[in-house]
DNA sequence: AACTCCTACGTCAACGTTGACGTATCCGGC
DNA sequence: GCCGGATACGTCAACGTTGACGTAGGAGTT
């Protein structure tokens, strides 16, 4: 900025009007200085703007999330990240891995970087640090659980009542022994889901099975080997209502590897790339990723904005889509010895 | 700082001292700056100390991709993002859907916020704005095209090889009419895998079919299209050789449709999720992503700490995964009208 | 002619931090 | 008792930028 303003023989003063299209300069002013900057290839440095600025802000959130190679994760970060674009704030991005030391590790990252607010989406069990966090004023919004402190937004869907007409459809289709396959019970999601899956058993008078629900499942290869122990039982199930897109893949693998696919029903929760293309196509709680990331972005974008009205938890509807598995009907296997 | 210096009765250079673990600071005034930093709930600002240290180090490096919901951006994000964070890095990231505008400005972005280095996996067309920061020293690697200026290092996979292969793999099992359907040409990686296709049937002298080949198929729907012209041919395709890999989603959706995926083979370039849960599960060319991720973070990372050697064109093998659809034997189809 | 007001600049200090360098204190050796 | 050297601090300025404020000159008003 010395040399531009050197070049331009202005003040740095009159240099940093110009670029920040301030009024103050005159036109030939500003042509030199525009010249000069270009020859000397100078770029502005917001670091050094954001630490002098009154208003203090980096233009840069932080997300957190589990897992990119999620494709839920994935999306609601690219919605996120598009929403944030147009408002001129760039994403800086960490994954957590369920991990807690990670996410603290990550979330003083970010802090030190000054970011001017957080998206959190993967905050399993304690939440101290992000209080912390957020005691000291960083705006933040929580993505799929509601806050264990006061004065966050959050956006989560509707986990539980979705989770419920799930149930209920495989019920009226005559269905009785449906399995629960959930992710782990830490997550509020799981939870919530679970829950849902329990009204929707007791509104239609089906007694709860207990042997047909299993939880922390995390990943396929545990949802794999939950699937294959349902599949010897005496009364197998006949639907599965596997609440977590990754569960789902691994319920599926076994169902097919055991030529079972077309005779047990399911219906999973999360949408994958593809579901649309096995056979038979995939039924699934659709969550609508993007208008949950983009409501996220909104909501974190308008507090670094100043908006100091309460905490909103917005919910965003989900939507089953009936493609074919989860409208099998009941079908009695045999037990898989 | 000052607050915690003020608690402490130290001066902010011993509080520094303490913050940055540096030698020079008494057992008994580390507690007291230890204490009162987190009684006030102090974080050190990264950005003003990396405006006044000498190496002039954000940690932060920018990653531009084209559309993180394509699996393969996010998995490349995701590993640039793990070898990052092993290093203390922490990733800016930001999309540019292949839009020339976008990709200038979210480069001054990311050049405004000084990061150290450019991870770029997304640049068709023109190269100039990259070559600019280049030149002012930003370290860079291109992923999955080499660079049309020089001090720059890239990392590609075995595109051309690996098509040539997986046409000469088809042309064993006897098809002679192979098509091909590729994304935009503008992309190098659309270039090297046509040639490739072209030196597989040339070396096996199966003549080039002009009508077979399909390009600038940017997205599924595109490649649903071109597949349906295909199959109107007089004389159809018996096997297909999907270049990109939502081009292969596109192609099979088609043949699924028509009920023709068991009879017409396909291998598709880019693996994808649940191409193995398919019927009948997808062949493909698989790139090692991870390992490009890594490559592509290890070569940037050593730029920044240093690193002057010459610039280096990293080659990633890919591997053919044959899963059944890519073993189809040739099958006479009508034109579908 | 003296005044106000506006425009187009410049000067200075400060944002939070650290490199360079200074100073006070103490310890061991002779 | 004095000196050399280490150790534990502090002081000052600077990184690139901008807010607050100052000033010079011209236009308009009375």
């Amino acid at each position: 900025m010395r040399d531009v303003a050197a070049l331009a023989k202005v003040s740095t003063k009159t240099v940093s009007r110009v670029i920040n299209g301030l009024p103050g300069a005159g036109a030939e002013v500003t042509d030199r200085v525009r010249a000069a900057a270009r020859t000397l290839g100078y770029r502005p440095d917001l670091t050094a703007s954001s630490l002098r600025r009154s208003d203090r802000r980096s233009a840069t959130i932080g997300v957190l999330f589990e897992d990119l190679s999620n494709p839920f994760d994935a999306a609601l970060l690219r919605a996120v990240e598009d929403h944030a674009r147009r408002h001129g704030v760039l994403v800086l991005a960490g994954s957590t891995e369920d991990d807690h030391t990670l996410q603290r590790e990550l979330l003083f990252s970010l802090s030190a970087r000054r970011v001017d607010a957080l998206v959190v989406m993967a905050a399993g069990g304690h939440q101290d640090a992000l209080q912390h966090e957020r005691e000291r004023g960083t705006p933040m919004v929580l993505v799929d659980r509601p806050p264990t402190f006061g004065g966050t937004d959050c956006v989560t869907t509707t986990n539980r009542d979705s989770a419920r007409d799930a149930v209920l459809s495989l019920i009226a289709l005559g269905h009785r022994d449906i399995a629960f396959l959930g992710d782990r019970r830490t997550l509020w999601t799981s939870q919530e889901r679970y829950t849902g899956y329990v009204e929707g058993l007791a509104r239609a008078g089906v007694a709860l099975r207990t042997e047909l629900v299993h939880t922390d499942l995390h990943g396929a290869d545990l949802a794999e080997t939950a699937t294959a122990a349902l599949l010897r039982l005496d009364r197998p199930p006949t639907a599965l209502f596997t609440a977590q897109n990754l569960v789902t893949v691994g319920a599926l693998r076994v169902l097919r590897a055991r030529d079972l696919h077309r005779r047990v029903a399911v219906i999973g929760f999360d949408d994958f790339p593809l579901a649309d293309l096995l056979d038979p196509a995939i039924t699934v709680v659709r969550q609508d990723v993007p208008g949950i990331g983009r409501k996220a972005a909104e909501l974190v974008l308008a507090r670094v904005d100043g908006d100091t009205s309460p905490p909103v938890h917005a919910v965003v509807p989900a939507a089953l889509i009936r493609r074919g598995s989860g409208e099998i009907s009941p079908d009695r296997i045999s037990p898989d010895r």
